[in-house]
DNA sequence: TTTGAAGTAACAAAAATAGTTACAGTCGTT
DNA sequence: AACGACTGTAACTATTTTTGTTACTTCAAA
């Protein structure tokens, strides 16, 4: 898979957002941030609906509308984002089934199967240890602001 | 990306290769791995292309031509294969460039690649703990062999 | 010199992601 | 009650990546 920028995006996303809400706003919407990552507005919206659904922020609907965060940025970890966006495992098995005679064929799912998972969850271990106040802080300083 | 398969199907050829080695065959050819993994030999030729210039594997060409592993199987890991594969990092940046007037766009790059290059530190540290030689054990274990 | 397979280029097919357009639903404001 | 601003989605196109296929060249043993 070409490697997915998801979660470089969502997380751009909500660091605006809690930015924005630091600097005194209420709502940010999808319009705004999508002038930050220079991209469609759509694209934002669904990245925000999944995480929505994920209770990581709520939306306000109808006139004076947009998103805000349901959870303070140091309650946030990078793996509540990737989560949210249902992400996909590292390595994925064959596309199309193997021979069903040969025995490595057979068995080669089952054994890479558990490894996998290991992955899956280092790589869970690694993103949990990184809040959104923590890419808020390191994004920012960069400046040496 | 989809997930992706690559290091699924070379993983599955070696295994192939050593099981075949240990039953006292000198060589293998793409079309025999092709045939257990159910694709089109190029495919596997691609593959193994790639493993040999990592030193994995050795060809032999001419008539009676084939491969045979370069170390035991023991001594390569999924990560070696991995690596081997020109494997891309986990997650990637923005596909486009995000505003150069934002200071979330322009720092958030900068704070995310940290954590990505732990990622997959973290992926390769948990690949290089399973061995070919692990992965053919627990693949023929499946059956109860 | 024949032969079987590696090596590789070129291209088609399939799948996933990103980008775009369009429009219905919601709800303060006027 | 109508308006306006923005969310929420569906539908479609474009782009990128991976996989599959055909075809051809190169190589070295027999």
């Amino acid at each position: 898979m070409g490697a997915n920028s998801r979660l470089t995006i969502a997380t751009h996303a909500l660091a605006w957002m809690a930015l924005n809400e630091r600097s005194g706003a209420e709502l940010t919407t999808s319009e705004q941030i999508a002038g930050s990552v220079k991209t469609n507005p759509v694209v934002i919206r669904r990245l925000m609906s999944e995480m929505g659904k994920a209770g990581l922020i709520s939306s306000q609907r109808g006139a004076n509308a947009g998103w805000r965060l349901a959870k303070a940025p140091e309650a946030i970890s990078l793996r509540d984002i990737n989560d949210a966006l249902g992400a996909e495992a590292a390595f994925a098995m064959h596309r199309n089934e193997p021979s069903a005679i040969c025995p490595v064929a057979r068995g080669i799912r089952p054994a890479l199967a558990p490894v996998y998972a290991r992955v899956d969850d280092a790589v869970s271990r690694e993103l949990a240890a990184t809040s959104l106040a923590d890419v808020l802080r390191d994004t920012l300083g960069v400046d040496g602001a």
